[in-house]
DNA sequence: CGGTAATCGAGACGGTACGTCACGTCTTAAA
DNA sequence: TTTAAGACGTGACGTACCGTCTCGATTACCG
């Protein structure tokens, strides 16, 4: 399941001594702080890493190949918890997501861990491509589900085209968090998009085009 | 203008050996070079670059105070023209705006080069900034004041958000090229998304609005 | 007795399970193995002589504290026994001395493994003490009371310098393993030796021999 | 000539930067520094010369290849001069030749790190080589060279061998330096060695003694 | 016979040094 | 003064051992 922290590949029951769990927290929880305070991601050299959380070099290899595939493990960790969804409506259900990506770009720590290692994973084919197989598609997969129900109960015009649709409802968001870092994420942000892109915007008043 | 290219700060006529042109233009050339073959970023050194282009280390330095200083200029020279816009409607206008994005991402050179140092940047602050100001904000800048013309003679709806707007047409190629890079980017799916997005996704069955 | 190779230090009657004294052999042979096929002494690390032996790495710390403190026991496993003197002459006696250490020149076990590890011995002041202690300070202490005597009986001139004669007897010997590793170690060798050395050195009233 | 300190392989005129010579003084100087200082050889990682010399670990391996090729230089740079033989007779030269190597072995810095780096040389082949081609076997040939006149011109009787002779005038040196480094070398050593061999092997025609 | 205690193999742990590579600065001779 | 070349001090890379430690599994003795 995980991308690194496994074992070679052994079924045996474990031998010699078990690999420490509090380091494997320590290492993480050091690269976020390091992360939160403001270091750039180019001066995470995996030396500063284990002087921080205060371990052997070795101790890090062991468990992760290389630098970018720590930083998979490190995004895991400050990845928001799917939410629940209410299930109500499409409207209702996208909402809830959109705001759960709004949460997560608020929280300090999230924030300032996915802006950093988020942009430098694109430059990582290997790393990227796990980063989106374990969380992007997944939750795409969430969203799709959310429209296709949509469209089959009729909440949704029958011509839509899902992907598209789905892009103009996360597209926003993305844009804000990457293109205008700045751009403050209202309270209400995430109902006004979805309200926005599900109910048209032309005026009133000019039917045609 | 630039960023770097620039003499430290002399008006006299250039003393000594001019600097060759020749020199500069083999230095971007090689990076973009390497980046079209599939060379990740990480492993363009200084020291690669010089070798490739047959130059010496000191030459580079001369020219740009930073490995990453010198990517802010292959990835401004790989920029595509901003377009000419038609100004017929909102809806021309940003169907050429996204048209323009689109056929960057089908070229070869742009392509990959941007996917690569496009990322990469966003972990260097201070690139990041000369990047969003010279590339980013501009681009931002002519949208929006299409769709302001777009609000005052009437396309538009009185009180649609510009901003937001504006991400919902912007968002879906971004999330095409950063999440799906995987997907066609087909003829006419500039139209469409702008079609879309001006259009109005409620089912005919509810013409409330 | 031993350098290493005793319990802490108790006198009760060995509580828990004993040692396997087939363990301490197998590291040893291992070790023994390794510089015999050629192994450089300098990539003989613990692990390496642990994983030869299938041991564990505690298990050599326990009977040896330094990696050097093992090499002394492999050293002293390889001294060949002091030989039996037949005591009828100075001549006899040294000829007997030097033909036990020719012949361990030409036993591949010993004399790899010497050469070896005599060498870095020396480089250990520590090692180098135990070493002298117990194997070159003993076999002088036996070649000096051969010709102490000698002198006693007459049989060398009242005005020789014992010491002086020892090394001019062992001399040509160390040079020849030490200096010129190449050179033939014939049979007959030591003989020569002896009766060379001597030849000059007989006192002048005893002129037969 | 050198065993190190050549460019790779080269003719051309030296391009770029030359290396500096203070720079190849400054890092001998500091392993013989050390050396004197009592440091244990072990303990003498090329990252501690490094920092000692104030130097970058890339320099040092830009010159040596090893740890022990570096050593080698080291060795060559504290082996006395080759002494200026009076060619008066047999004696008189390999007494010249023995009182250069005591007075080498009084001096403190020669001796420290001799004894040191000698020993340390025979565990590595490669290196053992290079020191025996450059200074073992030349100091040998010279000793040769003497011993062959002397057998030319009578002064040595004909039916010496001349290599045993010549190991027994250099044997206990030898002898004295590594197996009893405690002893004494008293001035007249040389002298009482040379006179004591030589006693009983000048030719029977001359009857003094 | 069942408990106690030291052993065994294995291997994780915090370190240190390895030898390589790139950094950004410098020094050279040639242009 | 710029050029290509390349040496310089610095420091991170990923690997290998160091000597210590913790595991579960074996042995022996001792009560």
């Amino acid at each position: 399941m995980s991308l690194a922290e496994s074992r070679p590949q052994q079924d045996c029951p474990a031998r010699g001594r078990p690999r420490s769990e509090a380091v494997e927290r320590a290492i993480l929880e050091g690269v976020m702080k390091l992360l939160e305070d403001g270091v750039p991601l180019a001066d995470l050299s995996i030396e500063r890493i284990a002087r921080t959380a205060g371990v052997g070099k070795a101790t890090i290899y062991r468990r992760w190949s290389d630098k970018e595939d720590l930083f998979v493990d490190v995004l895991r960790a400050a990845e928001p918890e799917d939410p629940e969804l209410p299930g109500t409506s499409v409207r209702d259900d996208f909402v809830m997501l959109l705001e759960s990506q709004r949460r997560r770009g608020l929280a300090t720590r999230s924030s300032a861990i996915l802006h950093n290692v988020y942009a430098q994973m694109k430059s990582s084919p290997k790393i990227w491509a796990a980063y989106h197989a374990t969380v992007v598609a997944p939750r795409r997969r969430i969203g799709r589900e959310v429209l296709r129900r949509g469209l089959e109960n009729g909440e949704l015009r029958r011509d839509v085209d899902i992907d598209l649709l789905h892009d103009m409802l996360v597209g926003p968001m993305l844009v804000r968090s990457l293109l205008r870092p700045d751009a403050p994420l209202e309270e209400g942000l995430a109902e006004q998009i979805v309200d926005t892109v599900l109910e048209g915007l032309r005026p009133v008043s000019s039917p045609g085009a």
